[in-house]
DNA sequence: AGCACGCCGACT
DNA sequence: GTCGGCGTGCTC
């Protein structure tokens, strides 16, 4: 049995896995019910906002069952045909449920039902009067004081709603400012203004015109193009030249960025060239500024949008052409909830879109090195610059002999202090922040170890804490061991605090910069410290993988890479890949084309025949190994993997009963083409107090993956064990073992 | 996931 | 006699 009339097919935001139906609102238009529009229904006994998916002609749903919609929320669409069909899409392959893929797509203010409607940005700022104000002076207005202090410190002198603390009512205390006249309320355009746009672009090299002329000719259809160029040959001048060609046929651009690659820096390049408004989605972004920008690209208004992994979720009137910046970067994938690939989006969106994709990077993916082998993807290399740039020389040191010194061998001391001498800096690469990864008790053995997680505390010698960097766990470091009492705790292992430490000693009077998580908390941090180095101030800089992006250091002549064996050694298979990638990044911040730069890496694996590769051949003939590698394996890219995870509190026998039940009915439902391996618990088994294990699903044919998952994942949502547990299907994960 | 309903222990 | 613990069931 079925009920007739228009039935609304609305994706609401729940855990389960498929639409629900409902009737139309009371009275309303039967013109008003287009696909993409926002509806409020009743559901259990929440009213939430769901965003209708489709208009059937009937339901199977039984009549007494059906309930009426409350209210149509948008006269026209706020969700884009083509951004249904992206949801739609990911929904199936990610097997997430629809109304959360919808609701993670959404701005937020649009999830909560706010009018899709943009007005400036509400904002405040300091009168001239108001500058004049002592904030200190204030001491029986103390919330005044704190709004003047935020309102001098604030970027652009201006602050939004979204800049206060929700916890407090502001409204009050700005009125009070208002009438004292030291306050006025402004509105502020939430796109990057209309930019100066003054630059005028290069000439380009041979290979740099080639490879704008193959994105140009690609326009209008959908075309992957895997740009492959190393630090310096000009890929973000191919991004540049390529936006304006589309820009110039009124289409717009939308260019993703890793997290960390989306920094001042980066906006200004883009800022000076074009004179048209930036749409900038970065995760500092106020939520009315982030749904203004939203709805600004989606009627057209901003030319150029440029934003992190969601981006590739923003609407385009008029799209041309689709950037992925460095796309092996691992930030592009969500890590929880619905897991998805920004990267892999933007190809689907391309395809859905008709345009062109560029995926760029001086490292690129296994997977679409392959992918570019196969021709699914056009390669466009960009070699180094002609003549100039000479190749970093690659040394291997190995130091299982050596006496190291705060983490540093003898023959990298000596290296660091020829190239300081002949008036180089000196990069220092360590991906381990703190002090010591270990603090241990020399009288008997005790370890400090973090009480949530299967892990060891990191010690921050300079805050005298003991922190676990799994859980965020701290604590002051102890006067004497717990155990034991006794008096001789000590530090075991480099972090970069101590190599800082240990530098400052060793070369005196030199200045030593450490750039990491710690060291650049505090906002424009980063900036000073960096400004530092390349005005010279600073020779040698120590840092963690924060180095290896975006930042270019001239001066440098010299790259020490403190210990690459962690990533060597690690049971993940991706982490050689990773380490290679790292390796690359950090050796293309040194040196500049007059002179050459050289890379010292310290290893107990000399041998490793990667490595080797990598030092010898570049990073192209690691790429092949690896490759190799994976294919002999049965790994990705040669075969694809979908990861059961699941945890909870108190044990890991809920979270392995779960699995294995999953597992039971993974090999009922497989067909022959599908592996199930595990359950197995997590590399680290207890994390934040939580059990962690993991189930691994493996196919050579993604299909039968799919068709595997499918039905899978129905099961997973009702299974009754899965109540217990917190539990989440990850699909291509990029940490496995 | 929320948010019910529902059936057994310590309290005004 | 109630307030409230979290076990299972549902959401068009």
């Amino acid at each position: 049995m079925s009920v007739a009339g228009p039935i609304l097919q609305v994706a609401v935001p729940s855990p389960l896995r498929r639409l629900f139906d409902y009737l139309p609102p009371t009275g309303a238009d039967p013109g008003l019910l287009l696909p993409g529009i926002r509806v409020q229904v009743p559901f259990g006994r929440t009213r939430p906002v769901g965003v209708l998916v489709a208009v059937a002609a009937a339901s199977e749903v039984p009549p007494g069952r059906l309930r009426r919609a409350l209210a149509l929320l948008d006269r026209t669409p706020v969700v884009p045909p083509v951004l249904l069909e992206l949801a739609a899409w990911a929904a199936g392959y990610y097997h997430h449920p629809p109304g959360e893929v919808l609701q993670t797509l959404l701005p937020v203010l649009l999830r909560q039902g706010a009018e899709a409607r943009v007005g400036g940005v509400p904002c405040w700022r300091l009168t001239a009067a108001g500058r004049a104000v002592a904030p200190e002076g204030l001491t029986r207005a103390p919330r005044q004081a704190e709004l003047l202090r935020r309102l001098g410190e604030a970027a652009g002198g201006e602050l939004t709603p979204d800049d206060l603390p929700e916890a407090t009512d502001w409204r009050a205390v700005l009125r009070t400012l208002v009438d004292k006249g030291w306050v006025e309320r402004g509105e502020r355009p939430c796109l990057e203004a209309a930019a100066v746009g003054r630059d005028t672009p290069p000439a380009l090299n041979p290979a740099q015109s080639a490879a704008v002329a193959a994105v140009g000719e690609a326009a209008g259809r959908f075309q992957p193009l895997l740009l492959d160029g190393v630090t310096g040959s000009g890929k973000t001048e191919v991004y540049l030249q390529a936006i304006a060609t589309a820009l110039a046929a009124g289409r717009q651009a939308l260019v993703l960025v890793p997290e960390i690659g989306l920094t001042p820096q980066t906006v200004a390049r883009f800022r000076r060239r074009f004179a048209v408004p930036l749409a900038v989605l970065h995760s500092g972004l106020g939520e009315r500024e982030r749904l203004c920008a939203w709805l600004a690209a989606g009627r057209g208004e901003a030319p150029i949008v440029i934003g992190t992994r969601s981006a590739v979720f923003t609407p385009l009137a008029r799209p041309g052409l689709i950037i992925v910046d460095e796309e092996h970067d691992a930030s592009f994938k969500q890590q929880e909830g619905f897991r998805y690939s920004a990267r892999d989006l933007a190809l689907v969106r391309g395809r859905l879109e008709r345009v062109p994709v560029v995926l760029g990077s001086a490292t690129p993916s296994l997977e679409s090195l392959r992918n570019a082998g196969e021709g699914r993807y056009r390669r466009l290399v960009l070699p180094e610059r002609a003549g100039a740039a000479l190749h970093p020389r690659f040394r291997l040191l190995d130091i299982r002999a050596a006496a190291l010194d705060e983490g540093l061998s003898p023959p990298l001391l000596a290296a660091m202090g020829g190239h300081l001498d002949a008036g180089g800096q000196v990069l220092l690469f360590l991906n381990r922040r703190g002090f010591a990864p270990t603090l241990i008790c020399h009288g008997c053995g005790w370890v400090a170890e973090c009480r949530r997680c299967d892990a060891r505390l990191t010690l921050h010698a300079r805050a005298g804490r003991l922190r676990c960097h799994h859980c965020g766990a701290e604590q002051p470091v102890p006067r004497q061991c717990p155990a034991c009492g006794g008096l001789d705790l000590r530090p075991l292992g480099q972090g970069t605090e101590r190599v800082e430490e240990g530098l400052g000693r060793h070369f005196p009077g030199v200045g030593v910069v450490r750039v990491d998580r710690d060291s650049t908390r505090r906002k424009g941090a980063m900036e000073r410290l960096i400004d530092g180095v390349q005005a010279g101030a600073s020779r040698i800089l120590v840092g963690t993988q924060m180095l290896a992006k975006g930042h270019h250091f001239p001066g440098v002549t010299l790259v020490g890479i403190l210990d690459v064996d962690g990533g060597l050694f690690s049971a993940d298979f991706r982490a050689g890949e990773r380490m290679a990638q790292l390796i690359i990044q950090v050796a293309g911040r040194a040196g500049r084309a007059d002179r050459p730069g050289e890379v010292v890496i310290q290893t107990r694996q000399p041998d490793h025949p990667l490595l080797i590769d990598l030092i010898e051949g570049g990073y192209d003939r690691f790429a092949r190994a690896a490759l190799a590698e994976r294919a002999a394996a049965g790994l990705p890219p040669y075969t694809s993997l979908a990861l059961v995870r699941a945890e909870a509190p108190g044990g890991m026998a809920r979270p392995l009963a779960f699995l294995e039940s999953v597992a039971e009915r993974a090999r009922a439902l497989a067909l022959a083409g599908v592996q199930v391996l595990g359950p197995v618990s997590a590399p680290m088994e207890r994390r934040a107090g939580r059990y962690r294990a993991q189930l691994l699903l493996i196919a050579p044919r993604r299909a039968d993956l799919h068709a595997l998952l499918g039905p899978l994942a129905l099961e997973l949502e009702g299974m009754q064990s899965g109540r217990a547990v917190r539990w989440s299907l990850d699909v291509d994960p990029l940490e496995t073992f």
